[in-house]
This record gives structure tokens, C-alpha cells and sequence, in this order.
DNA sequence: TCAAAAGTGTTGATATTACACCCATGC
DNA sequence: GCATGGGTGTAATATCAACACTTTTGA
């Protein structure tokens, strides 16, 4: 019970601000919070680092136990450390970002998980804590980095069209890009596989579908490649 | 005295990665540790997060009392949080780079600081804890964002002729560049202030100094300009 | 007058942008 | 047969890479 210290330490915790794109939007999920402070509120998923895990490992479990929510893209970003984040305590946070398939997962998040639920970007509710700051800062690490490392790939299907390729760029970046152009850059780079299967059930003229080369990735980027997009 | 806790808690550091500058390399200022463990020993500085701190304040404290090194461009890049990374017991540290002008400090440094010293990036001694994976992690991002944000500028006096810019990319990024593209590129963008003055004391034709506009490349940022070199 | 670095333009190759129509499919 | 999105090429412009000589200055 009495975990005893010469001098105070901050309280760690982690906080994850996973991503996920379906028909309409660019989304984050929160949960519901069932224990003060705030309790009621919707927040990002998170919680105390215990100390024989890594954060990494932390950020998962908090997750997993949180919206059920495994085998995601987590990318550790910032540590948040302002003295009045949390009304208890000195509470430092690393925090995480996350990007999903919400295709696949939509189904399992709620099933699993106690209150999460998936939020628009562009309209979340307000946040407790400096919950907000941090959604706002991963959300521009996001948009940051989707131009210049393949981490998009994460939001879609294993197998793709270019068209759900090109409108996740765009739900992400917030622009429109021109059709021709944008499959001229992204074939130039030999990084997708071109199957030979075709999208189903579509009202309409089924497209091609593709996937991206992970293992070609990895061997140009050894040699000097570097993805932009 | 005692300090209590319902549940353990890691102890929460943070470290500095500071670049300078000079005629030869680019450097690194390390520590002696005077305490144990590892005293003696060259080290990254660093220490405890204070409660009534925050993450950046302790880095700038721990910078200035151990190196002397003030008002020193800084900014946080990783948490490390590896269950081993300290013999003693579980210590997360929160890491940070920061970049300074060595001519205007390398004098001071050494009267303020006990025993700080420069080391070559590419000849550190083995050091301590994780910090050689911390050092390594800092170049990278160093070299990565060098890229496509104006932080070189940090590393060179506020006045400073285009070679100066030109041989400060070429050891950041380990590669040579051509004189006549470099100076049209960096010219173009306008962010450059061309001064009335020219460099003293040189053994041969005396270039013309620049300073860069911290103000106009804000305005240009806000209004969706890129710097990229 | 020599050594050392400053400063300066052109050209060919490559990449980027803008733009519109026919095709395949399911209903 | 019609509505829906799939798929494709070209021309004008901008950017990038390669490359060498003259100028200024101090010693």
C-alpha cells in the first residue's frame, strides 16, 4: 500500500488520440468517462503507466481496455506536462496518436468496449483536461506527417481503391486534389500492388484494387527514398 | 519528508541533446557525472522534473546548472520510457534537442559550467543509460526537420554570410551542396534580410552578412508558405 | 602577384499543374 | 437507357540539377 518517496513525483500517465475514416469523415474516439474527476464527460482514452510496463505498452492496454481496440498503429508524440492539467494532481501525459481502419473496426469497438464511441474531428465535444490541446496537436502531427511517410495506408482496407485512396488524402489534408494527377504521383513510386481483383457490390463500374508494398517501402527507404506525396 | 502514493510511480526526468556549431563539426555538450550511478562518467545533462515545474521549465533549469547554457533554443522530441533504462529503479525521461550558436557560447560554457565539455556528434564516447539512443534520435529528428523548418538558423551567429547557411546544411544533413542552386533557393523565398555590412577579418574577400526574418517567415507560415530546402 | 573565397547564369531534364471525355456497370 | 463513378493523356509552366569562370581582398 505505501509506496514511499525521498522526494514528490508527478503522477504518468498516457493518453491516446486514435484516428479512424469512413464514408463521411476523419473521426477520434472518446470514451465515457465512469470515475471522477469529470465522470460523465466524454475524454480520450488513457491512464496511469503501471511501472512494469513500457509506454508503449501502457498506451495499448489503456486502449484495449478502453474501446477494445488492438493491433493499431500507435505512434508515441508529445509529452504534456502543463502544472494544472489535471485538477487532482501534477499529472505529466505522454500521448499517443492512432490510426485505424474503421471499415473493420466500427463493429468491434462497440461491442467490446464499455462507452466509446467514434466523434467527428471537426466536432468534438469539449474535452476535460487539456484533452483538447492534445486532440489538436495529433491531429496536426497527423495531417503533418501523411505527406511524407505511408502511415495513410493505415486508415484504409488492406486492398483499396485509388479513389478511397485519394479521398482519405483529402479528408486529411482538407483539400481537394485532381484526380489524374494524384494516381500519376502515387503509381510513379512503384509502392503499390496492383491486384487482380475488383471492388463488390458497387452500383456502378467496380474499381481496381490495390495494396501497398510495405517490404518495397522499407528497402527504398533503406536507400534513400523518401516518400511525398 | 516522506513523500506517499496510493501506487508506484516512476521517477520522471527529463534530458537535453544541445548541437553547437563550429569550424569543424557539428558537437555535442555532455556532462561529468558527479554522482553515482555511472560518476564520472560523460552523460547527457539532465535530472528530475520538479512538481512545481514544468516538462520545458526543468530542461532549461537542468541546461543552465549544469552546462550554464541560457536562453538556448529548445524543443521536446521523445519520451523514453524503457524499463531498464536507469540501474537504479524505473526512471521515464522526457528528451529534448535544443541548438545554439557555438561562437557566441563555447567561452562561456566552460567558465559558467563545472564540467561541460563539446564532443564531435560522430565521435561521442559510449555513454550512459540509454543516452546514446537518445543522442541518436535527436540527430535524426535534427536532420529531418532541419529540412523543412527554419531551426537552422539557431546554429549560426544572427548575422551570418550564405556560406556560413550553406556549410551548416552540408554537416547537418552529411552532404554537399552546390553553391550557385543553394544561395538561389534560399534566396528566393525572401526570408533573408540583406545587410549593409560584411564579414571582418577574413584573410581574403569579405561576404556579404544576412539575417533571417523571423517576422515576415511567421506571416508567411500563417498564410500556408513552407519553408523547404 | 598570389591565394582564397565571393559572387554570378544558362541549359537541358524533370516535375507539376490544369483540364474533359469516354467507359463499364448496376439498376 | 441512364446515372454513377472508373479510368485515361497532353500541353504549358515551373522547378531542379549540372556546370566554370571572373571578382575582390589581404597577405
Amino acid at each position: 500500500m505505501p509506496y514511499t518517496y525521498l522526494y514528490p513525483r508527478p503522477a504518468l500517465t498516457v493518453d491516446c488520440v486514435v484516428f479512424g475514416l469512413d464514408d463521411e469523415d476523419l473521426k477520434v474516439i472518446l470514451i465515457q468517462r465512469d470515475l471522477p474527476p469529470f465522470s460523465g464527460q466524454w475524454a480520450l482514452p488513457g491512464g496511469f503507466v503501471r511501472l512494469e510496463e513500457t509506454l508503449d505498452a501502457a498506451a495499448r492496454r489503456e486502449l484495449q481496455e478502453e474501446t477494445g481496440l488492438e493491433d493499431v498503429f500507435l505512434e508515441q508524440f508529445y509529452a504534456f506536462g502543463n502544472l494544472d492539467r489535471d485538477p487532482r494532481e501534477r499529472v505529466v501525459s505522454v500521448a499517443y496518436y492512432g490510426l485505424v481502419n474503421l471499415r473493420n473496426y466500427r463493429v468491434q469497438a462497440t461491442t467490446d468496449a464499455r462507452d466509446a464511441a467514434w466523434f467527428p474531428v471537426q466536432q468534438l465535444p469539449n474535452l476535460p483536461f487539456d484533452h483538447n490541446q492534445i486532440v489538436a496537436m495529433a491531429h496536426d502531427r497527423l495531417r503533418t506527417k501523411v505527406r511524407y511517410e505511408p502511415i495513410g495506408f493505415e486508415l484504409l482496407p488492406k486492398k483499396f481503391t485509388l479513389t478511397q485512396l485519394q479521398t482519405l488524402y483529402e479528408k486529411v489534408l482538407g483539400q481537394r486534389l485532381d484526380k489524374r494527377n494524384f494516381r500519376k504521383k502515387i503509381l510513379k513510386m512503384h509502392l503499390l500492388i496492383e491486384l487482380d481483383e475488383l471492388e463488390q457490390n458497387v452500383p456502378h463500374r467496380a474499381a481496381r484494387l490495390y495494396q501497398f508494398d510495405q517490404q518495397k517501402y522499407h528497402h527504398l527507404k533503406q536507400s534513400g527514398f523518401n516518400f511525398e506525396l
